[in-house]
DNA sequence: AATGAATGAGGGTTCATTCAT
DNA sequence: GATGAATGAACCCTCATTCAT
């Protein structure tokens, strides 16, 4: 890659971050290509030459996002913790990655963009599940998870929880700084309610 | 109330629902005043006569929904079923009115807003709260959770169930129609991925 | 009519003049709404709460304008002249009202809108169809036209003239100002490039 | 020339010939040197180097049009034919090669440029003179045009008839598939609205 | 109280043109 | 000479809001 084509793509990267901190920020709709080329040190048109338009840079920064996530949660399965060390450090993402994860306002973006569906379709039936999986056999060798569990279902309650914490920062804030908050919220999703019995 | 007094009250209603109604389908910053206006059929003015912007109209139309969830919630609590039938109802929502709970699409709104964020405060903090401690000791007196549970924990456990199941319809669409996933989940939400010991 | 709707007409009057202006100068893609704002003295969303869009401004444009050339004819048909006198007048336009009419830029404009071709089609049929009957019954009656001449055809060539000499002004002005230049012309519409047998 | 100066020319050559089509098309404004470009498999920049701007593109073209008009003309008149087949050849163009030649469009690109002005006025006077002249000597041996007719007439005659056609697609094309319009209506032009006495 | 008309500010996008290689 | 990348200016259009009745 000669220094013509690296500079290009530092631009891309510029954009790509620049509009991923503001979108986080302020969501999709609020934030304008204008907002964004200003934080990136870019000319509109620019972003247009480079993404053909508002949502074609959204699908990027999507993709890029999800991307991203789906890369720690890799590597978090590959540390060598025990299973609800991992659990907690994936659904708590405390690396601050996946805060970046709007899940609502993500939705609303991919919503009406069929493109998108497809892609976010084929990236969590190929790329999400494995890891999904991954995490489920260590459970239940670990003796965490009840050995009768699915993995669908499995699947489906780990991005309950993640979503729905995401979505909860007021409330977690409010309890913080009692850490231990995270842990005991870990045990409600390993134990349930009911908690465990000894 | 006299028939003059009841026609405005009406349109304020009427403005009220067609607000709601498009905000959920598209959210507070795509929908403008003049489409709610159309919707209501009254003119724009009148929305501004009666809510003096359109994030007082926002204001509104949180606190009237969530003042509707919570009172179904209250429903469902004083209804003569037992504690998983309850949680299933209040976290699934079967009657939709939480559906309009736009989660992360309602904080945003919010973000800016002082006095919005008072008064979720203290809704919270006296109207939510009781209800909570309502399903918080009967789940205790019928063996559903656990006595060291606190009060506290619960409540967030709860509000971070609720948001991420409204956050996921796209994940829990794709299992059904096999009805029986609601029951699994909230299987989960009481015993944990442990599941029960017997 | 009320003061307000008067009021309101009188804007609509002015952008339409406005535009019909600067259309005529320019062409219809070098005029920008905001050029169109600016000399009628409103705002440009002024201009979209009465007319929607660019394209709909150009389409009252262009019906305003060929209902005052047909006015215009009509009006000159009923006037007490002869034949040639009248075809004159109709084809050279010194009213300088059809000059107005940007043949090519017209169609252009047209091109792609079907409503307007829909518009114009019956336009034609219904109201030019009924002039050129009667200018050309005149001529018949006055033996300044050929008893065989069919209406069609009389109609066609009638067009074809006027839009060729709205098409040539540089040309027509480069011999001007020898008056005398329409009267030969005219004299050639009616007796061919042979000329009067006498 | 050596091979990389006819390369040069070649890329010229496509992008006049891409250009030319495109503006036929859609007209001058609505098409954008990277439509063009894109047309002609060149950069945008190797368009610049060529011809400075878009408005010396556009000059070029228009230039190479009109030259190409003339060609055509020269050579029917060089052929074997009648006068009135001559005259009818010119007009409607049946090469279609004039239809390029977008009337109004054309003047409209021209009106602000003197130096353009400048060019057509020589080119008219230098070129277009002479094959007008030789065509109404032709007319006028052959008995089709009286030998009263100004040549300066005459010709302004033919070009507002060549313009009226060019400008009437839409009208000549509602008649057809009636072939015979063009012989009738090259009939008016010859002998006029009153027919040829016999 | 309610409305139709009007608007300043700003949004996404395109264009002719220049820069850097 | 030719190009990919970048840009300032401008365009059409929408929005939340105010004015005049």
């Amino acid at each position: 890659m000669n220094g013509f084509e690296r500079k290009k793509e530092q631009k891309k990267k510029a954009i790509l971050q620049a509009a991923l901190e503001l979108f986080k920020l302020h969501g999709f709709k609020k934030v304008s290509i204008s907002d964004i080329a200003r934080a990136a040190d870019v000319s509109q048109v620019t972003i247009y030459n480079h993404f053909g338009s508002k949502d074609g840079l959204i699908r990027e920064v999507v993709k890029a996002l999800l991307s991203r996530i789906l890369d720690k949660a890799r590597e978090i399965i590959r540390e060598d913790k025990s299973f609800p060390e991992k659990l907690e450090a994936i659904i708590f993402d405390k690396t601050k990655i996946a805060s970046e994860y709007q899940g609502e306002l993500m939705r609303a973006a991919v919503r009406n963009d069929p493109e998108m569906q497809d892609w976010i379709e084929s990236f969590w039936q190929e790329d999400v599940k494995q890891v999904t999986l991954d995490l489920l056999k260590e459970g239940k060798r670990e003796g965490y998870v009840s050995p009768r569990q699915s993995e669908e279902l499995f699947s489906l309650y780990l991005e309950i929880l993640r979503r729905g914490v995401f979505a909860s920062p007021d409330l977690i804030n409010k309890i913080e700084p009692d850490v231990e908050v995270y842990r005991e919220l870990n045990y409600l999703f390993i134990y349930g309610l009911m908690g465990k019995k000894d």
